[in-house]
DNA sequence: ACGCTAGGTTTCCGACAGGAACCAACAGGT
DNA sequence: ACCTGTTGGTTCCTGTCGGAAACCTAGCGT
């Protein structure tokens, strides 16, 4: 009744549901989105992701490497300068994570109308 | 240089970046796929879903319907009984997370695979 | 010698996720 | 009459995480 397959993401701990948890994340789908494309340096990020902190876009960019998502390209030069990069895997998260893009830009706006609608008492328990 | 339009959702507050912190969060994700087929009750997403709890699924669907993607049905009957079920914009949203858990299947050994080769030590500062 | 730049880490505190226990409402058994 | 089971939801408490600001490193220009 379900229409569901039992491996169908839903474990906890299957790797599908860790690959989603990975990306379904405040900021790694606006990082991965402004890594879309071409490399781009971690000061080129902080100033493009508005209300990003230098430590979240840190966090976020190691984990997406430690994952095989990212590659973090280091030059020995001074002041230093680092780009960060989709690695193959990485680049096949690019049509998902453009889908989901342009569905908030085509529906952010009603999504934001409907808070202000919604709001008639619903009465959810008694 | 940056490829990127003024309004490619990059600012803070934008309504497309708020739609997408709406449905890039570590249970929304599943619970929107779980949706995705038909209405179901609260107890089968509960079932359904492993890992979560009675109170991240609530708070999750409460934030869905403030934000007019799923629609809360209660039935006055006993014990109760209470289906959700994804609006007509909830439904725009099928694709997206369609795409996504596809990827998640598909990419998702590789990903592990990648958390256990990975760490070569790499130096990220000195 | 000092400050600037660029990437990153550390420190601190408020907010939130998560789990367990509790609550409401009524049908049905005894 | 009383107790129990079912279903959906909330409350309480605690550990963890996000976020802002300060600090660190390393060379180059002046």
């Amino acid at each position: 009744m379900s229409g569901f397959g039992p491996d169908d993401f839903f474990l906890a701990d299957c790797p599908a549901r860790l690959a989603v948890e990975l990306i379904a994340d405040k900021w790694t789908v606006v990082v991965l989105y402004g890594l879309s494309k071409g490399p781009v340096r971690h000061g080129e990020l902080i100033g493009l992701i508005g209300g990003i902190s230098r430590k979240m876009l840190t966090q976020t960019l190691r984990r997406l490497e430690a994952h095989g998502l990212v590659h973090r390209r280091a030059y020995s030069e001074v002041p230093p300068r680092v780009e960060y990069e989709l690695t193959p895997l990485g680049a096949t998260l690019i049509g998902p994570i453009h889908m989901l893009t342009e569905w908030a830009r085509a529906n952010g706006d009603a999504v934001l109308d409907a808070l202000d609608t919604d709001p008639e008492p619903v009465a959810h328990n008694g």
